[in-house]
DNA sequence: GTTCTAGAAC
DNA sequence: GTTCTAGAAC
């Protein structure tokens, strides 16, 4: 079987669940999500549209021939690879919080000009820090900056736009992005260049390691904050002054959690 | 997409 | 001399 038709062969399954464990991360009527052969990142998959009537390979091969087709149909297929990747996306959360004890962010996007055959849906964590990410093309077609990686939310914009700008932005004519692929390498947290990737690899991890150590000091302020109101509160502390100390400055990210919930204080 | 490798960069 | 890139081959 031809390499480069391998996602296409993937989404043509009529049952997935054939697909072996070390490729298939799951699926549901119209997604099929793969883990990444070659991760970019700690966490990288692939979400495919699968090949099921009335869309077909061709519609299918590339973001380009989706968007030039029909629009609404189009739009669907977008909605619904939107609708996995949010799925993922939780399970990874899940899985940073299990292995590494806080979560970090996560970019769902495609690449302009695709290598494989088949539209297939990046989801990749923003650490970079992988074995697989060996030359600057794989850096840059990731960079958030370059424009080389198109996020999902900006495409699902695009078709509510003016249609000549919907038709000149489906065109993702090679000429316009691949040069992207080929700027300096430069961090895309703090915007340090480097020489070469070696480099640029030692100083990613840097960066990562750093957002872990002060990720995890914040949870742990956190958590102790949480553990010392609740002691306090046992002890029939006023209202007050619990108030007080829940307003910390310290913590401006909102949490989808009450605090008064101690059950699952653990796990935030 | 990867692997291989010649020659540039250091 | 060794490391690294980038283009060709697959």
């Amino acid at each position: 079987m031809d390499e480069e038709k391998i996602l296409r062969k993937y989404a043509r399954k009529a049952d997935p669940q054939s697909l072996p464990p070390t490729i298939r991360f799951e699926y549901d009527e119209h997604t099929l999500t793969v883990y990444d052969a070659y991760p970019k990142s700690v966490f990288h998959f692939l979400i495919l549209p699968r090949i099921v009537p009335p869309l077909t390979a061709g519609r299918l091969a590339s973001l380009r021939t989706l968007l030039q087709g029909d629009k609404a149909q189009a739009k669907e297929v977008l909605d619904r690879l939107d609708a996995a990747a949010k799925i993922v996306r939780e399970q990874i959360e899940a899985e940073m919080l299990n292995r590494f004890g806080y979560k970090w962010s996560i970019w769902t996007g495609f690449h302009a000009v695709q290598s494989m055959e088949h539209v297939h849906l990046h989801v990749i964590s923003s650490d970079l820090c992988s074995p697989s990410m060996k030359n600057k093309k794989h850096y840059n077609s990731f960079h958030p900056e370059h424009g080389f990686f198109l996020p999902l939310e900006e495409i699902l914009s695009w078709p509510e736009a003016e249609p000549s700008w919907y038709a000149t932005m489906s065109e993702l004519r090679p000429s316009q992005y691949e040069p992207f692929l080929k700027e300096s390498l430069s961090c895309w947290r703090c915007y340090k260049e480097f020489k070469n990737m070696p480099l640029l690899k030692e100083h990613l991890q840097e960066e990562w390691d750093a957002e872990a150590k002060r990720e995890r000091a914040r949870l742990e302020r956190k958590q102790k904050l949480e553990q010392d109101r609740l002691k306090k509160a046992d002890r029939g502390e006023s209202p007050s002054a619990k108030r007080q100390r829940e307003s910390s400055p310290s913590d401006p990210e909102p949490k989808r959690q009450r605090a008064d919930s101690p059950s699952q204080s653990t796990q935030d």
